[in-house]
DNA sequence: TAGATTGTTAATCGATTAACAATC
DNA sequence: TAGATTGTTAATCGATTAACAATC
């Protein structure tokens, strides 16, 4: 079956079963049931079939999924054996940690520079990557055809930053930062809020002491 | 009027109006009206209105929204102004990222010890914050009465150290690991997914290319 | 075969958006 | 007053969940 659209919820609940399904795998399963999945993962059947129909796969009725053959489906629909090259900006304490975060390396994103205003840090390498200076930040976005940039900068300079960025040919921005950004139609957003998630949280604790 | 129950995706974008609200502030500005919200954010005016409602806010017909007021409002709601006290287990890249990370502690989010495994750490300080052997988690939650564990390990240790913190009585996670974890019913969960997250920005790679 | 599981259509639910009267 | 904006009810949209026939 071929793939249809995915959505973004879909999208988003994939790598989870991806994770689950390795771990089956570790302990030498080789099927498993939406029904197993749906129990262990709290989540309903029904979207866990129609999550996995939407990237293509099949199943066996009365048996269920193969595990390896879908860890291997699923992978190569998420792209982790092609890697993505991109920017980062902003070698904070968020952006050193996103550079050095293995998982993501894993899942073949290529972090292949940094950018900083920080003299101490230019010219340095954090976790093998180089740390330059943003000033050349547009330019060597054209010449190395980079389509990704990850924003972990603070909040007063994230615009004049994205406008870089977007100057510099990136159309994908993966922004840390609690702010909007203000982009041409073509360049696609993605928001990393923790904030939010953090207000979601306070409201929580609130309501349970 | 009296603050109704606000949904999660409300919950969720309050914090972003919240920052933009403040960048006006500092521009002097006194009123804002949602039409105006709209524009920059890119948001439908209706939904700001409810979400604005939903706290307890109310405007003024043909004006709009006092900024500071807004502002106070807003922080007051979010609980920004009294602190939370946190466990954070899992002194990684991330973990130590999320340790310094400003804009938390401006939030009222306060990390008051730290835990790991690694004997390197165990007894140091970072970001001020002192950093334990994961031993003594489940014993000094319970004695500290913390409410909120934060969870940044690798996927390996997530479920046992998931059940240390439950064991604590520990009451809200918010887990960065990419795995779904097994709690009783009475612990919230708030799942902060980068792969999810990074599976989204590599489709839209792959439709641009 | 009987029963478990898939795959799909239909029903429900909840959030977003549209329409519009009320208000300063 | 006229017009912009709020606040709210109604309509729409999309995602989740339920029901159930098809399948091995």
């Amino acid at each position: 079956m071929q793939a249809k659209t995915v959505t973004v919820p879909t999208l988003k609940r994939l790598p989870i079963y991806l994770t689950y399904l390795k771990h089956l795998q570790e302990q030498g399963r080789e099927v498993v049931s939406t029904t197993h999945l749906s129990r262990v993962l709290k989540q309903d059947p029904t979207q866990i079939r129609k999550d996995l129909a939407a990237t293509g796969l099949v199943g066996k009725p009365k048996v269920g999924f193969d595990v390896s053959k879908t860890i291997e489906h699923l992978e190569n629909f998420l792209g982790y054996h092609n890697t993505n090259d991109a920017f980062l900006v902003g070698v904070g304490n968020l952006g050193r940690a996103i550079m050095g975060y293995l998982p993501f390396v894993e899942k073949g994103l290529n972090i292949v520079a940094a950018f900083d205003n920080n003299p101490e840090l230019i010219g340095k390498e954090i976790a093998g990557i180089p740390v330059l200076t943003v000033e050349k930040l547009t330019d060597l976005a054209k010449r190395m055809k980079i389509k990704l940039g990850i924003l972990t900068v603070p909040e007063s300079v994230a615009q004049d930053l994205t406008d870089a960025m977007v100057e510099g040919g990136i159309q994908v921005i993966w922004n840390f930062v609690p702010t909007r950004l203000m982009v041409p139609d073509s360049v696609y957003v993605e928001y990393t809020q923790l904030s939010s998630h953090l207000a979601v949280i306070k409201k929580k604790l609130q309501s349970i002491k």
